[in-house]
This record gives C-alpha cells, structure tokens and sequence, in this order.
DNA sequence: ATTGTCATTCTTGTATACACAAACATTGAC
DNA sequence: GTCAATGTTTGTGTATACAAGAATGACAAT
C-alpha cells in the first residue's frame, strides 16, 4: 500500500482497467470506487485525475470519467511509436553495450530460450517483458527507457492476445536471437532495423486478429 | 477559464514552470498557490497530481511538490527520443501526404521563409513551431501527434535558448526546405533522415550551450 | 402519441475542517 | 560545546459538507 491511497488506487485503478476489468467505454463512478476501496472521494478523484493525465481515461467535466477506448486503429498507431522507440533504445544498446548490460540481455534471452522451448506462452509472455526491458535499459537513456516502459505497459493487454497465434512463440524468439546478435555485434543500424520489424509486426498481427473477429 | 478550475490550474501551473517562473527545484507549496489563485487547497492539489504524473512535478509522500530539474543530459535525451519520433512523423507525412496536409505544410514553410529572411527569431520561433505541427498532423497518426506536441511542448523553453546562436536561423530553414523536398517527393526514409539530424542537432547544440556555460 | 418543459435527483466540483507526519528549533544533559 | 530528545510549528493527507450542473422522468400541451 504504496504510501499514500492516491497511488495505490491509481495502480490498482489502472491495473483494473488494463485487465479489462473496467471495460473502455464504461463510466466510472466515484462514489461507488471510494465505497468499493473503502476510502473516501478525495483519494479517488486524485487517482483520477492522474490517469486522465495518463490518458487511460477521459474526465468530461462535470459529465464523470469513463474508460478511454482506444479502438484498432489507434492500438496500431501505438504499436508503430513503440517499434520506433524500441528500435532507438536497440541502436543506443549496440553502440553503448556495457558488461552488466550484456549480462541482463543475455539472462533473459536465456530465461526466453526456455520458455518458448517448453511452448509455455504465459511463461514467454513475462520473460519476453524482462527481455525488452533489459534492452531499455542498455541504452542508457533514463527518459527513453521511461518512455519505452510506459508504452510497453498501455500495450500490454495486446499484446498478450497474440502469443497464443501459432507459430507466433518460435517465431518470436528466432526474432530475439537476431537482435541480440546485432547489439552484441555493435551493429546499431540492424539492431534498429531487426526491432523495428520485430514490433511493428506486432502492430500488423494486432491488425488482422482484429480484421478477422470484424469479418466472423 | 477552462470550465473547472482545476484544469485551468494545471495549464496555469504548467506554463509557469516552462517559462522558468517556478525554477526547478523550487518547492510549490499547495497553501500559497491556492491563495495566488484565489481558489482552495483542492484544485491546487488535483493540479499538481495531474503535473506530476506528467512528470512535471515531483510529489514525494507527505513532503511536498518539487519542480523536476531534468538537468543537461536528460534534457539531450528527450531531444534524442523526440527527433525520432520527428522521423517517424515525417516518414508517415511523405507516404500519406494529401492535399490539406501539403497545403498546409506549404503555408507554415512559407511564414518560415519570411521570418527566417527579416531574421526576426520570435517570430520564426512561432512559425517553426507551427511547421512541425504540421508535418505531426500530415502523419495522420493521432496518437503519434498527439506524442509529438507534448514532447514538444517540454522541449520548447529549451529549443528558444538556441534560436539566437549564430547562422541557427538560416541553417534551420535551410534545412527546412530539404525537408519539404524529401516530403513533397514521397521520400519517407529521407525525410525521417533529415528531420532526426534537423532535430537531433538540436539536442546537440544544447549540450554544447551548457558545456560553454559551466567551463565560464 | 409525441414532444417540450420543468422539477427532482444524482453526481461532480469546490471548500473547509481535522488528523497526522515531518522538519525545525529549543533546551537540557553529558 | 555538542548531541540528543522533546515540543512546536508547518504543511500534507483524508474526510465530509455544501453548492452547482447535468441527466432523467413525469406531466402537460399540441
């Protein structure tokens, strides 16, 4: 209980609506939230207001908050930032690789190795995670990995969908390998290239689930 | 009076910190903003809780709202993360340009070419402001834009420091033209590598200010 | 039957009050 | 003279009360 109940319910808030457990669309009352966590108004509202900010919801004034649907279209448009983000922090990583760096790569690649080895997608889907990560934070950039982080977090639940595609894990970790091969080599241009491609597909595939649930 | 006070107070807030009224560093004492602005403690607090999940602000439990002071070298990275999203603006702009976006792009250029020629550095501060945005717009990628003009707008007490540097204006539209060119001919992968440097620099040209600023 | 208006009710927006924690200063002891 | 402990003060964190605006439903008029 993170110090003070503004965040903790601004966390759990938001880990609510990440999980679909607050559906887009749906409004949220303050009084039933404070009744629900137990606290009063006040704290709710804060926490709130810093998802607004966020951009997880949106506070029409005098009108309440409700839960931002961002919609297929936007989904994509989200992914394509983050392949370009992602394939700035593998070019710094290859140019700026440092021992500990190289150590953190080359765990989760490992722990990646494994999972995707013994087919277990949940398993994937967290180690992957550490896999980016790391890569974040081998470029050295605090505002990148920042950035990086809290878009990888609003695309999560996307994400998520997509592990189950078949092939989509094996696929995913011979992805991984080049990468890795590139920032360990140096090679900033193919390393920006090989992430570019390895998220931008996940902003295509995103696409098509969503076209063929449109056409069932 | 943007309908509720507490967004007013935001904006209000937020504009005094970019024009360096609040310095970074400085405590912002919830009783004597409120007073300042005439209203209660509450939407002085709603304010700063929307500031600091921006990252404007820094709240730290039961001590306090503290300006961030992002310091040199972050301040160089979010100009490295921001020139790529420029590129991946100016990418999109050259592959879907139509005609209200190329109109558009045409008349910001054109009120550069007139502030940069009567070398008049407020006015091309605002009109290359306007440029940008609207290569963000032509990107037709809401969410990117919407990335975009927020970076930018924390960027912006740190891009007008540099406008006064020698040959800065000249260089700058100059630059701009190659630019329009790459965009005009469809050339995303040549606007991209042209707005990165074009903005890239500038992150570069701000180390360089401070470098000289702590040697004297 | 449908539409428009008014009133009621519900929810948000703001203010104020109170509680509690942290920083600071003052005093006393070693 | 210095350090520690305690009291005071200041300012944040939470709750509650009150005001104002929006949604909803009922009733009347066309």
């Amino acid at each position: 209980m993170s110090e003070n109940v503004g965040r903790w319910l601004r966390d759990e808030i938001e880990n609510a609506i990440l999980s679909y457990e607050f559906a887009p669309g749906e409004r949220l009352d303050e009084t039933v939230l404070a009744n629900r966590f137990g606290v009063s108004r006040t704290p709710v509202r804060e926490a709130l207001m810093q998802l607004d900010a966020i951009g997880l919801i949106e506070i029409r004034p005098r009108r309440g908050a409700i839960v931002i649907d961002p919609g297929p279209h936007r989904i994509y448009e989200m992914f394509e930032v983050m392949a370009e983000l992602e394939g700035l922090a593998g070019s710094l990583a290859a140019r700026r690789l440092d021992k500990a760096s190289r150590e953190a790569i080359t765990a989760t690649h490992g722990r990646c190795e494994q999972s995707a080895g013994a087919g277990d997608s949940d398993a994937y889907y967290y180690d992957n995670e550490e896999f980016h990560k790391a890569i974040y934070a081998a470029s050295r950039s605090d505002f990148l990995q920042e950035q990086c982080v809290q878009l990888h977090r609003r695309l999560r639940p996307y994400r998520r969908l997509q592990l189950r595609v078949r092939n989509r894990l094996s696929t995913s970790f011979s992805e991984h390998c080049a990468i890795v091969d590139a920032i360990f080599a140096g090679d900033g241009d193919e390393a920006r290239r090989l992430l570019r491609t390895h998220v931008g597909i996940q902003g295509e595939r995103f696409s098509d689930l969503v076209a063929s649930m449109a056409t069932r």
